[in-house]
DNA sequence: TTGTTCATTTTTGTATCCAGAATTTTACCT
DNA sequence: AGGTAAAATTCTGGATACAAAAATGAACAA
């Protein structure tokens, strides 16, 4: 059963090796390569990298050729501040219109962190990170802030960061954090969430003294 | 002097037509025919219309074939939240960094708006308003965050929203409420700016009532 | 050895072609 | 006339072909 286009094929495979990093950035694409690679013609890889292109996860060398976006200091920077504002904004949305089932959702996942961290399972727990601010946007209720939050190469750059060095501390205090902003948001107390959420941010921002 | 490649032609040209409604949401764009208006092959006007997938600003059909995006009342209501939460951003990070330059170009670009509504150009002084508010963005420093406005179909959502009926009054009114936040933002009066944006976004949702 | 030029080979950009799916039109039956 | 089936046309998805541009590398001169 080939329900799947090859060109949908192609470009769901290429997306999800940039999105984690399972090709570097800055790495050249080269289309005969990844045909033979992912057993499609070149044409299906080549409208996967035009797609991508659209999405700016992949940029157009000055002589041609397609090349995985990747970031410079600033940029982390910049996509730091970006998640900042979307994630405040989500946040306020979501004091006023998250359901019981949502506040439930956001629990587990805390839970889920906790869990894996006792356990070790470090790479768990980033996931479960990621996880739990995605579902805090989608908490906003409003779809296309979810869909910028997803296309600001904020998963991206989560990955790149959690390639850093954490300790065990980070980790539980990441847990605290989390723990701490969904307790306003369950209570409706938007000042407080806010001032939670930038917390940790803040603590975020500290970490990122790595590239 | 054919620098340009046909598929970013292909690309420009339908973007471009695409934002400016001179090709109207929900139409089908066939292949074929555009190839033949724009006088490229088939295959460019392929890439280009990936490449605009990618953007959103084209989608697929259930049964193939590519469709301008349009919006329901949902979306815009959501785009609207999300400009907001955008623009406020920005404004924050405009207040500290922006130079006597771009206040200069600011205030020029109100001034242009104020002749055009006394003159009756009320298409240009759309495209100034369009331009007072990418250039705040500009004006936060952060490129991610302009990028981010740029790709939300903001331009698209502006031009939608100006096709209903505005009074003279309605314009004047905007230009008072541009030149309040510039001002607010001239004295690095954040709060009052921050007063002033959502007091003009909260005029436009009113006008928003049709469709 | 170092640098330069020229030939070779990769790689991309574009056009053309083909098969299958979808859509429209036509023709037929009731 | 109205509806249905079949035929014809149109359209898309994908493969192949080819020319132009870029990268590689080998030969040669200083």
């Amino acid at each position: 059963m080939k329900s799947e286009s090859m060109a949908l094929k192609a470009y769901t495979e290429l997306r999800r090796k940039i999105l984690t990093i399972q090709v570097s950035p800055g790495t050249r694409l080269k289309e005969d390569f990844w045909a033979k690679k992912l057993s499609v013609s070149r044409m299906s890889i080549r409208e996967a990298l035009t797609r991508l292109l659209g999405e700016g996860l992949v940029i157009l060398g000055p002589k041609g050729g397609y090349f995985v976006t990747s970031f410079t200091h600033e940029d982390f920077t910049q996509i730091r501040e970006l998640r900042e504002i979307l994630e405040l904004g989500a946040l306020r949305a979501a004091c006023e219109k998250i359901t019981k089932e949502q506040v439930a959702k956001l629990e587990k996942i805390c839970e889920a962190f906790t869990s894996m961290i006792e356990q070790g399972f470090f790479a768990g727990a980033n996931e479960a990170d990621l996880k739990f601010h995605e579902t805090l946007m989608e908490c906003s209720g409003n779809k296309k802030l979810l869909n910028t939050y997803l296309n600001s190469h904020i998963p991206l750059f989560h990955q790149q960061l959690t390639k850093s060095t954490h300790t065990d501390n980070d980790y539980e205090q990441t847990d605290k954090e989390h723990r701490a902003i969904l307790n306003a948001l369950k209570d409706k107390n938007i000042d407080l969430a806010k001032k939670n959420m930038q917390a940790h941010f803040a603590r975020g921002a500290t970490l990122q003294t790595i590239d």
